[in-house]
DNA sequence: GAAAACGATACGCACCTGCGTATCATTTTT
DNA sequence: AAAAATGATACGCAGGTGCGTATCGTTTTC
């Protein structure tokens, strides 16, 4: 992974080399990497439809069905008919939900600060802000 | 894309919003996005065989072939019988590919540039340099 | 020299993904 | 009130992906 990559092979190259690390955390806690994301987007406040949901996570609004279905079985997730829009169903994390996703991010951080390790906090500050800047369209 | 986000959901907003700028660039010129980054791999230098092309690129060494079957009928990689070892088929550009990557590249360059505006110089040193920090294993 | 390993290639399988279609209940429009 | 739009859901399709298997020619091992 040479400095005069394209940029886009060397944020390729993190993002993988940050799946791998991680996969092993999510598979002891038995969730997919989807699913940690859909727990992730619904831990700062619950979604108001599972269609809004699937487009902040970018993912396919058919196959989130399912994706919530496995949440609820495990007891995550709860899916409430909207008072406002009976046809619509807001998605909200249980009280079990927040705490498991509060352990698993935990120890997601852990491994990402040990793969920061040697980076100036400064840098990681920098790292930081530039990615967001990256990844909201200019 | 907040601050707080995961590393891992930033490297991947990030990478996502470059590949959706760049695959316009891409279909310009007929390629896809694998066929660019074999083109990239073998910029440097012919790669000694293509097991070690997949290898470096990360791709499934199965469907490398047809990739290189494409590339080859494009006239812009050529495969040569390694004379040292005849089962393995050294993988190099061709003058004409060499100068389709160089073009392709510079416009991936380009759109890359302009997305970065606005971060000063200095922070775009800084993020290439810990994104290559977080590709290569710890 | 015979046997095992290896590179390139072909093929098939299982899984994931985005996309389109269809249905049903519920708004919203007209 | 009738018609059109919308959200959740189910289903299927095409394309991509990694993985395992098989074949064939060429090394490497023993």
């Amino acid at each position: 992974m040479n400095e005069d990559d394209d940029l886009g092979a060397l944020c390729a190259g993190a993002g993988r080399a940050l799946a791998e690390a991680e996969r092993p955390v999510l598979e002891r806690h038995g969730l997919t990497m989807w699913q940690y994301v859909a727990l992730s987007a619904l831990a700062p406040g619950a979604a108001p439809s599972q269609l809004v949901l699937a487009q902040q996570i970018r993912y396919d609004k058919t196959r989130l069905i399912a994706l919530l279905d496995t949440l609820e079985a495990a007891g995550l997730v709860i899916r409430e008919p909207d008072p406002a829009d009976r046809r619509a169903r807001v998605v909200r994390l249980t009280p079990e939900g927040i705490r498991r996703h509060a352990v698993v991010r935990a120890e997601i951080r852990e491994v990402e600060n040990r793969k920061l390790a040697g980076l100036p906090a400064e840098v990681q500050r920098t790292l930081r802000s530039a990615l967001a800047h990256l990844a909201n369209a200019d």
